[in-house]
DNA sequence: TATTTATATGAATATATTTTCATTTATTCA
DNA sequence: TGAATAAATGAAAATATATTCATATAAATA
């Protein structure tokens, strides 16, 4: 059986995708051209779309407080399930785990089917 | 793009399964002799074990309180992830949902990951 | 150097979620 | 019928999380 340290691992993950702003950047940094089960099913075969997207960008496409959208990335980030480089004044972000685009893909499907 | 309600609905799919204790349920509902990447891989091609365990086995599994597991799996029922059938005194609950299974695995192996 | 732009952060507030406790309903069995 | 077992439920308490607000830092530019 899993272990209670894989088992709050798990939850974590879980969690940490389960917020609306949250998954919104995700889907963000994901492309917004995204389609369900069309290219991007190529990323399970462990290649990753490498989108990375500046904050500004983000919280326009977001859609939310510049507030806001830091602290969810830093919650992104501290999860490494996206990673950031600096250039200039500007900093941007982009997915730092394929198996984010899996778990995306997964509850999409779960809510498209009826 | 993907709509705001697809989003929440995303969002609500995530939350349900990131709670630790609704986490274990699922995983109790899957069977323990659970094992990734095995044979339940199956379960992708649209086969489901059809396992199905009384409150009182959840319960044990689980090791929560009566109270506490019987308000969480009336969340899982609501959402749908589960569904229930009455016998005599007891009540059975199995997973309804495949993609379940899925959303466990993709979960499971980013965490068994380093 | 002073100003502007981009991003991050801490503390306070608002909100939502989990958990417990006490009680209730339903079923079986003596 | 009355006691015992299995499960569900509502309200309260405990806890966690999201969101805002005000402010700070860092880089670019005038």
């Amino acid at each position: 059986m899993i272990d209670e340290l894989t088992l709050a691992k798990m939850a974590d993950m879980l969690s940490i995708a389960s917020d609306q702003t949250r998954l919104k950047i995700l889907l963000c940094l994901l492309g917004e051209d995204y389609r369900l089960g069309g290219k991007h099913r190529c990323a399970l075969e462990g290649e990753m779309p490498q989108i990375s997207k500046s904050v500004s960008e983000i919280i326009a496409f977001v859609g939310a407080s510049q507030s806001l959208v830091s602290h969810q990335l830093r919650i992104l980030k501290d999860a490494k399930l996206i990673s950031s480089k600096k250039e200039g004044r500007n900093v941007y972000y982009s997915l730092s785990d394929a198996h984010v685009i899996e778990l995306v893909e997964v509850v999409l499907e779960h809510v498209l089917e009826e």
